[in-house]
DNA sequence: TAATTACTGAAACAATTGTTTCTAAAAAAA
DNA sequence: TTTTTTTAGAAACAATTGTTTCAGTAATTA
């Protein structure tokens, strides 16, 4: 039997996490969401607001090591008087248990700042200017990313491919870009990706694309890219994070509101192409299972 | 009829002691000795703790303005929630021009608060723990992704070539993989990302690896991949997103600051590889450039 | 596929909580 | 002092909460 006493509740879920059902997940997911008021009602309550059954509350607080669910909130109430009488412990910190110089404390700093500083400085009409280029299917849409971007440009890839045909992704490496190049059309959109240091084939391919009359959308940071000069639609994001590396989350985050933004744009023809590609999907994973 | 609307108990208390009797000061004095968690108990609990009888409680909630003790109690709670939560401001909006209904702003309200809750849950010492593993160049590291996480595998990849060798990328397509199984050795670490829907095939890999003696480190959402059950160090991202698809938003975050922990622990190390290695970007274009 | 195991919530039940009634005691007024 | 009014808690009651049982369903395993 695990030593659970002098642990908090909160603890406990997350250490015992692996061992609970579905429901008691759902559960357990509601009380953290807002915690720990969210315990502090009545079991039915609770239970309403997540959605399962008492038992399982009841359940679940015996799988934490309660004798029922009265112990448990019992423990909330000694958790709630804990914070509130010891006005130290309080949330200047995103990681509770971490001091302030902790990594983790200091890398949310930024990418919070981060956040706050890209959103103030994008033009919702750019953006929406963007998710309509992406959403026409009359458009070729190619994603070409570097080094440090490639990934980037993959997640886009992957999921715009749910979404629209037409979508090529430039292999990273660009020796083989001419290939790409002689594949695209005027009124086609290229979107790349380029922070710093920024890559000089990027560079020379958004010319190349733009002599061929291709729409270029561009993700680079708060510096810009110089092909920045070549770009129809471009997003700056904030990078700057305490490590030697730039910090991508700002960009996949636009990126991921942008894929959100074409897919309400297209949500008729999203909808049956999802559904098509799960059976597809399932399809794959009954074919591999016999061979 | 006192408008007593918008008051704290507290203050309803104060306000109305003169008309209160000997037994309800009693109790109101109790209450505000350790308030506001000593009003989150039972009406039992209260009353005994006060030395007042039941109904004594029940006729002071009703004094205050209240339609019975549940109604009190539910102000008491919502006291609390007050004082615990949301102490890092919130903007109304995040991207000024647009709407608060516009996609910017409800991803980004989505992002922050996905990324409030998983902070909260992250155990500190674990997050350790997993950095030092990945610094660890004594054993190996194995990073393997599915369909909609092969972007992050590959991010993790690409930045930790930096700071270390004995590193593979295990191809995304479960065909192959036991051929990688083949390769890894006990005590060698494999990175798993896995978010719903889950993947079979992920599962299957991290038994064949546990049995190997290989340490699993798991990058899941909030429900939890089964993979988990297996995995020695697990990240419980909060993916939900205003969109078809969940965000990696925050896993990419927990990714990033992962990255700068071991280049951090590494960091003599990681300075010369650096440097050679944009050496090395260095000569591969000068050698370009002649052909 | 069939058999087995694990999970879940409806429903019955038990325990407790919260409310009301009522009486005795205390306090205030006559 | 007596009478009246107020107060407080015991006790009965109602309402709700918390627990257990159980049967149907889902997931796993053989």
């Amino acid at each position: 039997m695990g030593t659970t006493q002098g642990l908090t509740v909160a603890e406990r879920i997350r250490s015992q996490f692996d061992e609970l059902t579905r429901a008691e997940r759902q559960l357990a997911n509601a009380m953290l969401e807002n915690y720990p008021v969210s315990g502090l009602g009545s079991i039915t309550a609770i239970a309403e607001a997540s959605d399962v059954s008492t038992p399982t509350v009841v359940r679940m607080s015996k799988k934490l090591g309660f004798s029922g669910f009265p112990e448990l909130q019992a423990a909330l109430r000694a958790e709630v008087e804990e914070t509130i009488s010891n006005p130290i412990a309080k949330h200047d910190r995103w990681t509770e248990n971490a001091p302030d110089t902790h990594i983790l404390n200091r890398f949310a700093d930024a990418v919070m700042e981060n956040m706050r500083q890209t959103l103030r400085q994008i033009d919702p009409e750019e953006f929406n200017a963007v998710a309509k280029l992406l959403a026409d299917q009359d458009r070729a849409v190619h994603i070409v990313g570097g080094r440090l971007t490639r990934s980037l440009a993959d997640y886009l890839f992957t999921h715009m491919q749910v979404i629209r045909d037409q979508l090529t992704l430039v292999a990273s490496n660009s020796n083989t870009w001419p290939h790409y190049i002689l594949n695209m059309q005027p009124g086609d959109v290229l979107v790349a990706f380029d922070i710093r240091r920024y890559e000089r084939d990027i560079l020379r391919l958004a010319e190349m694309a733009k002599e061929k009359g291709v729409i270029l959308i561009l993700f680079t940071d708060q510096w810009g890219s110089p092909a920045a000069k070549h770009a129809t639609h471009s997003f700056h994001s904030r990078i700057e994070a305490p490590s030697a590396w730039d910090s991508s989350v700002v960009t996949l985050f636009i990126l991921e509101a942008v894929i959100a933004a074409v897919q309400t744009e297209n949500w008729d023809e999203t909808k049956d192409r999802m559904k098509a590609l799960e059976e597809l999907f399932d399809q794959t994973k009954l074919f591999r299972k016999f061979i």
